[in-house]
DNA sequence: TTAATTTGTTAGTCTAGGCTAACTTATTTA
DNA sequence: TAAATAAGTTAGCCTAGACTAACAAATTAA
């Protein structure tokens, strides 16, 4: 249909990045919920609004699927989402984790001709300041599927990709350490006791929790 | 208060602006109500909350008045409506007509810095696409009273200061007939009939309607 | 100065989107 | 396979912000 509101918008957004990235293979009605932070009964209700409307399929007690329909939506909203977050940093003096928080708005601002000439103005960026890419005017979008710094094993290389960036004080965490986009990693020990990873980075050695791993995401070298 | 809902914010600056652009002197529940075309009951619903948050001020039955706290958003709203403007206008390709209705959105992102940013951004500017002035980061503004081109009389000549900027049909129609912010106008004549006025700029004579004359703002020069 | 009209208020209803508590169906685990 | 647990659903309630219909107060006109 022709307009959705912020919430119908954000729950399909974020089933989109459940399936996509997040690797796992059926999401239900309770994942859904806890990503988004409301109750499961709240999840219900939307998702039926959502299944009348023909954005999402189930059956009862079923795994939970998008349509072409949700699929188009959840997609543009994250190139808004992601288009933003660059203007924010390249033109506005944010900071990388400052304008994941603000883009959550911007994003739900209804105007094409916006986005698309923000695009244009900022000459068709590929990527926002977390690494992630940003799909194109057409819905064109590619998934790299996530590798975790935390699926690595010992003696590999990888490079940084992109980082989760819905946690401010993990971004802040990141950029303290001294970790950048396109950093080179090497995995030196993985702790058997907790799971720690101990990593080295220019000339940096750092043990990092396995929680801290898994919000980084990487491309493996060799 | 810390937040205010985007409802309650539109009825703020309404009122605002009823009260110092509208040049009148009482402005009462069903006036704000025509104004933002909504009921009369739901004004009188939102104004009593609004008088319970102390942003709005009045008498059973008496006239709307804002608390300088109420004058305060409203003043933030305005400014962050028109920065916005003026950078769809100046960086994104927006025409004349097709600022407004985006901006009526955006200026309810909630981002001090956001807006700040944008400010500086643009290097300050003073003001937006229609001609009007934009509030400065510390709230201060200056209302300078508005004289409509309907309010002049025949042999008067004044510079085009600003256009009522809601209407895109009337926009369009400013600058179909070559119109344009500091166009200098003179009365040529004003017929009794039916009050439409017959003015000349730039080699051009035309003759507009009271309502059209209504709605553009003028400096008298002599 | 009374009647008509305009303006403001109240009561009750609706939709969107939350919630909790209770219940049902599926899936695990013993 | 039966019991325990997890996942999903339903019912009922809440708030924000709309609406209409009915009514009350204030203002204007006769
Ligand atoms: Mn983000
Ligand atoms: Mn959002
Ligand atoms: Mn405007
Ligand atoms: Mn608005």
């Amino acid at each position: 249909m022709i307009n959705l509101t912020k919430s119908e918008e954000d729950y399909l957004k974020a089933l989109f990045q459940l399936l996509t990235e997040g690797g796992k293979s059926k999401i239900g009605n309770n994942q859904l919920a806890e990503y988004l932070n409301v109750s499961p009964a709240s999840t219900n209700n939307m998702v039926k609004k959502l299944k009348a409307k023909d954005y999402i399929v189930s059956e009862r007690y079923g795994k939970l699927e998008l349509t072409d329909q949700g699929i188009e939506i959840a997609v543009r909203l994250i190139r808004k989402h992601r288009l933003w977050e660059t203007f924010l940093y390249n033109y506005l003096n944010f900071s990388w984790d400052e304008v994941h928080e603000v883009a959550e708005q911007l994003e739900h601002i209804k105007s094409r001709k916006l986005v698309d000439e923000l695009d244009r103005f900022m000459e068709y960026p590929k990527v926002d300041p977390h690494g992630e890419m940003i799909p194109d005017a057409d819905g064109a979008y590619n998934i790299t599927p996530k590798v975790t710094l935390s699926s690595l094993k010992e003696g590999d290389i990888c490079k940084l990709a992109a980082v989760n960036d819905a946690s401010v004080s993990f971004l802040r965490y990141v950029s303290q350490i001294g970790l950048a986009l396109s950093s080179t990693i090497e995995i030196v020990e993985i702790r058997d006791f907790d799971k720690s990873i101990c990593i080295r980075f220019d000339d940096t050695v750092e043990t990092v929790t396995k929680k801290f791993a898994d919000n980084v995401f990487v491309k493996i070298i060799s």
